[in-house]
RNA sequence: GAUUCCGUAGCUCAGCUGGUAGAGCAAUACACUUUUAAUGUAUGGGCCCUGGGUUCGAAUCCCAGCGGAAUCACCA
């Protein structure tokens, strides 16, 4: 594959070639020994300490004899000093003249050896004795500059670019490196909260046969040898539920979960969840459980449980406030939903100026005046209890109102950052919540659930009371990290492929000739001026990009475009 | 899916009511021994997203496409 380099590409490339011809491996195999981080020699200055650092060179500001650079390791930066005569104390100063002010480059990798000491104006470097290049770069960082006020100048900012070369965002924008080092360690303290309970990390299928436990159009795929339809899970619960009824007490998976839906600034097609479920437990005792894990996840990451997130200020100070969603409803609309049939619902829903469906029934009505008039109030986590029995299939009939469940969601900052319930553990109960999925299927809910049949028979061998949650881990991620998009919590979020293809003037020919409707391939031939060796590659190159089909129908051969 | 905005040098961006492309950083060369957005001088670098149209002439106006962003719709 051939492709146009820019002028600094070829440059490099040259430089990459004298540094051979030097005698120079620019890609050495042997280890380079590392005794100190950036961070770590400026936060315990020791004058005239001798240590060795590597990175990315991010700066050169030369000045004949002398010059400065700035290295950039995992941790940061520090400034490393050359002087031309102690770095080349004989005759010979090829390695400070040629090899560091010549063929060196923004952005490679070097080692260094050097003595920590202060610069007359005050700033920690490392005044360099020895550096060998650990790895030349080919293509040219962008590089942003910061100058003495604390302001970024020419920073990267195309999102586009940001997300497809996230290798380059994370070299040059530091902040973008904190948030997955955040990301990181909501992780850890959740595991390590988790032990102290003596839950058990667990791993479930993520190709199902049934992709329960939530309802979501799901990725499709196929397994050869077995020859049947897989799905990629859009949730793992019933796996998990399994593991209870088999005797442990309590399981959790961090798990990636796949929905073929619409992609925007808080849904990615892969994200992560973590579910928990726990035996001898209700959904009371889990809400008490979910303040102290934010408390503590709050404290680890941040440091504080006040948080700033956009413009508004969080408190993740347990415990958290608690309303029933009857109560939400009442309050921000003054309409009591208790008791009320569909039709009444739908009054309601008019009188609101609220959009329904045919196809809704109750809990989705419920739903939609919920998340249209109330969610989005709950700044400050808060509790919502107690939802209706139609929009929760899989949790528990409420002790004290059968047409309740025993599930709450956890909302902060106006949206869902959990979801949890006592688990329905009555078999019988689930089968006909099943049921009356499925009939909402039929009305057209093309998210209600599949019948899981070895799930329920999972719940006739017996469940023991259990509470379970899933907690939305990017969206957490995003709350605590302040960021407004998943896009910037997710390493390498879902982009339409780049398109490559390039074409040549014949394939530019051929393709304006291919038209929607078929035609003979004789005749499409005859209308282009070629050899038939250049018309038969440059078929080749538009069928293998998929911009021209070529079928046979009986005996003609046709081609149309794509 | 709808609407709006955007696509110009490696990066960040100018480029007016159409007249063959500009800056800063980066690059190249030279000077400079404690600089820090280092500095000074000189030089090179562009399929102006793609394809059509209008025009004597299009980066600029029009249409279509591709890619991206925001808002909305959808979303247990």
């Amino acid at each position: 594959m051939s492709q146009e380099l820019s002028e600094q590409e070829e440059q490099r490339r040259h430089t990459l070639q004298k540094i051979r011809e030097m005698g120079i491996e620019p890609y050495p195999a042997q280890a380079f020994e590392v005794t100190h981080l950036a961070e770590s020699i400026k936060a315990e200055f020791v004058e005239h300490q001798t240590v060795k650092i590597a990175g990315r060179m991010m700066s050169q500001r030369i000045m004949g004899k002398a010059s400065f650079a700035e290295l950039q390791d995992s941790s940061g930066r520090i400034q490393v000093y050359f002087n031309r005569d102690e770095l080349c104390p004989n005759e010979d100063k090829t390695l400070y003249n040629e090899v560091f002010k010549k063929l060196l480059d923004l952005g490679d990798f070097i080692g260094i050896t050097g003595r920590v000491f202060k610069t007359q104006v005050g700033e920690i470097s490392v005044n360099v004795t020895s550096f060998t290049l650990l790895s030349k770069a080919l293509k040219p960082l962008p590089l942003p500059k910061t100058d003495a006020e604390g302001n970024t100048h020419d920073a990267f900012t195309d999102p586009e670019l940001r997300y497809r070369q996230r290798y380059v965002d994370l070299v040059v924008n530091p902040k973008v490196k904190e948030t997955f080092v955040t990301r990181s360690k909501v992780f850890s303290v959740m595991r390590n909260f988790f032990d102290q309970y003596g839950f058990l990390e667990v791993e479930t299928p993520i190709l199902q046969p049934i992709p329960g436990g939530a309802a979501a159009r799901p990725f499709t795929t196929h397994h050869n040898a077995l020859d049947i339809p897989l799905y990629l899970r859009i949730a793992n619960e019933l796996y998990l539920k399994r593991l209870i009824v088999g005797g442990f007490d309590g399981v959790f998976e961090f798990a990636k979960d796949f929905r073929n839906e619409g992609m925007d600034r808080t849904h990615n097609p892969e994200f992560t969840v973590m579910e928990l479920y726990v035996a001898y437990k209700d959904y009371r005792w889990m809400m008490e459980f979910t303040e102290n894990l934010l408390q503590e996840i709050a404290l680890a990451v941040c440091g504080t449980t006040e948080i700033r997130v956009g413009q508004n200020n969080i408190s993740l100070k347990a415990p958290f406030k608690r309303i029933t969603m009857r109560e939400a409803i009442l309050e921000h609309t003054g309409y009591d939903i208790a008791d009320k049939s569909e039709e009444q619902l739908r009054a309601i829903c008019s009188a609101l100026n609220i959009e329904t469906q045919p196809e809704m029934g109750i809990g989705k009505l419920i739903d939609e005046i919920f998340g249209e008039k109330c969610e989005g109030n709950y700044l400050n986590p808060t509790f919502i209890t107690d939802y209706p029995i139609e929009m929760s299939p899989l949790c528990k009939r409420h002790r004290e109102n059968p047409s309740l469940t025993e599930r709450f969601e956890l909302m902060i900052n106006g949206k869902e950052v959990a979801n949890a319930y006592s688990e329905l553990n009555d078999p019988i109960d689930q089968r006909e919540r099943f049921e009356s999925q499925l009939q909402l299927s039929e009305r057209g809910d093309n998210e209600a659930m599949f019948i899981d049949q070895d799930f329920l028979r999972a719940l006739e061998y017996g469940m023991p009371p259990t509470s379970g949650i899933g907690i939305g881990m990017d969206r957490l991620v995003m709350l605590l990290t302040n960021n407004h998009s998943i896009q910037e919590v997710l390493f390498f979020p879902q982009m339409r492929p780049e398109k490559t293809v390039s074409l040549s003037e014949l394939d530019k020919a051929i393709l304006s000739i291919c038209t929607d409707t078929a035609q003979l391939l004789s005749d499409a031939r005859s209308k282009v001026d070629c050899s038939n060796k250049q018309w038969d590659l440059s078929l080749k190159h538009l069928t293998k990009n998929q911009l021209v089909k070529v079928y046979k129908e009986q005996d003609d051969v046709l081609i149309k475009k794509v």
